[in-house]
RNA sequence: GGAGGCGUCGCCUAGUCGGUCUAUGGCGCCCGCCUGCUAAGCGGGUUGAGUGUGAAAACUCUCGCGGGUUCGAAUCCCGCCGCCUCCGCCA
């Protein structure tokens, strides 16, 4: 959600930022106008009630045909509030449901476009060649079917098409990532978490996931509850209607989840293997802190992102993402796109986002220093997404024979094991 | 899932057969006094948030949450949530 302060201040501002957003520029004044309307009834209101409570006073000592007058009165009065109260919030609902369809400001500095301009900030590493080592490089699935290590087949089976099963190495691949990530996130000064995956639609909406995302996410209509696609919803809600002390902050926190995804609308896209997937596991790094140290939160988070795939031997780009491909909460984004051998592409492993004020207000998660109480910033990035983190390390680090050599980082979390070998 | 109890300002607590509660008292905290220092003692302050202002003043909201009754609700009624105890079931 946008500071209505700002609406009236510098509705300028949020003008450019629709416009790079590619979103309606008319909401601007809509919103505008239903903000004059709602403070205007809530200054009749309170008008209204302060005389109310005056003459409640008076009620109260009053007897005997004073009493009776004055009873009249304040039975008229209090149709009245009642009156009052009840514009108050229809105005108010008016305005937030204007408030709540614009995205974040966009920040300065993001490049502008839609979803296929794709800024590459930085490449690192390079690429094997594997015409060079003569052969041509298999596809994680055939990878890891060889390794016993992937069944899709009886993943459609039991769940449908998008499941799948990790099995013996490559089930035990996930796990040595799950540990390595822990440590790393220890090391960067992250609280580990393990948060609920299942969460009330206030969590969901307050982070922004019931929008115009809505249709991605899973719902349980028995409980009135929502499996989460990403632990970024749980921790943000983690403090939700919390005052955090200044001399607290920044928080890290590092969330342990597993991921679920409809993928509604993807049908097709990307349909091999564990590339597009109902449920993952992932790592998730999650900040709140000032909102003047966001944006050296946010290049961080991205440095901790570009350390750990680094470790890991993968060759990646990190990519500015563009204006129009924001999303709702982020102000600016960077999305780390791993290579893939077997699509001669870069495809996206990691994504970090910073939200500024965006999601904190909806969430109504405030700092207090010496200033005051005001909106705290909230920033999250991908760690480790498992099934997409499996399937460049299989791919990138594969051999003729159809073995995988374990990056040397990731060793001592499989027991020493060297490479992944193909039971006979 | 069944039965009962509870939910007040950081913590503890008074108030709960509706009328000022703009909520009692204690602890803690802050300021001051006093004393080589500290502690103790004494005096004062202290719910929080929102709107607002140069700063104030002022106003609104706030007794788990949401409704209802009423001129008026911490107090009465309904629904929900959370916690505790017991029973049932269970990884």
């Amino acid at each position: 959600m946008l500071d209505a302060k700002l609406l009236r201040s510098d509705p300028d501002r949020i003008r450019r930022s629709q416009v790079a957003r590619g979103d309606s520029v008319e909401l601007v004044d809509e919103a505008i106008a239903a903000d004059l309307a709602r403070r205007e009834t809530i200054a009749t209101y309170e008008r209204l009630r302060a005389e109310q409570k005056q003459l409640g006073a008076q009620v109260a000592k009053a007897a005997g045909d004073e009493k009776v007058a004055l009873l009249a009165r304040t039975k008229a009065l209090s149709d009245e509030v009642k009156a009052a109260q009840a514009s108050v919030e229809t105005a108010e609902t008016t305005f937030t449901a204007l408030m709540e369809r614009f995205g974040n400001l966009v920040a300065d500095g993001v490049p502008t476009g839609g979803e296929d301009d794709l800024y590459v900030a930085e490449t690192i590493g390079t690429p094997r060649d594997f015409s060079a080592e003569g052969f041509t490089p298999r596809d994680h699935l055939e990878i890891g079917e060889r390794l016993d290590g992937i069944d899709m087949e009886r993943g459609a089976k039991v769940s449908g098409s998008r499941f799948y099963f990790l099995k013996g190495q490559v089930a035990r691949l996930e796990f040595a990532l799950i540990q390595y990530a822990l440590d790393k996130a220890l090391s960067y000064g992250f609280t580990p978490m393990i948060p609920p995956t299942l969460v009330k639609p206030s969590a969901m909406d307050g982070t922004g996931f019931l929008g115009q995302a809505a249709q991605d996410v899973y719902y349980l209509p028995a409980d009135d509850l929502y499996l989460v696609g990403t632990a970024e919803v749980p921790l943000a809600a983690y403090h939700s209607d919390e005052i955090l002390a200044d001399a607290l902050l920044p928080i890290h926190y590092a969330g342990f989840s597993p991921a679920f995804r409809r993928e509604a609308g993807s049908h097709g896209r990307d349909a091999h293997g564990i590339f597009r997937v109902h449920w993952f596991d992932k790592f998730e790094m999650f900040v709140y802190c000032r909102p003047e140290d966001a944006v050296a939160e946010h290049e961080k988070l991205l440095e901790f992102e570009k350390d750990f795939i680094s470790s890991l031997e993968i060759p990646f780009q990190v990519l500015d993402v563009a204006s129009g491909d924001l999303g709702l909460s982020a102000a600016r984004k960077y999305d780390c796109y791993g290579w893939v051998p077997s699509q001669g592409r870069y495809r996206e492993i990691t994504s970090t986002s910073n939200c500024t004020e965006f999601q904190a207000r909806r969430l109504n998660i405030r700092m207090r220093d010496a200033a005051g109480v005001r909106p705290i910033a909230t920033l999250n990035g991908t760690l480790c997404a498992m099934a997409r983190m499996i399937i460049v390390i299989l791919e990138n680090h594969q051999q003729a024979d159809g073995s995988v050599v374990v990056p040397e980082k990731l060793r001592p979390y499989l027991g020493g094991i060297e490479t992944l070998t193909p039971p006979r």
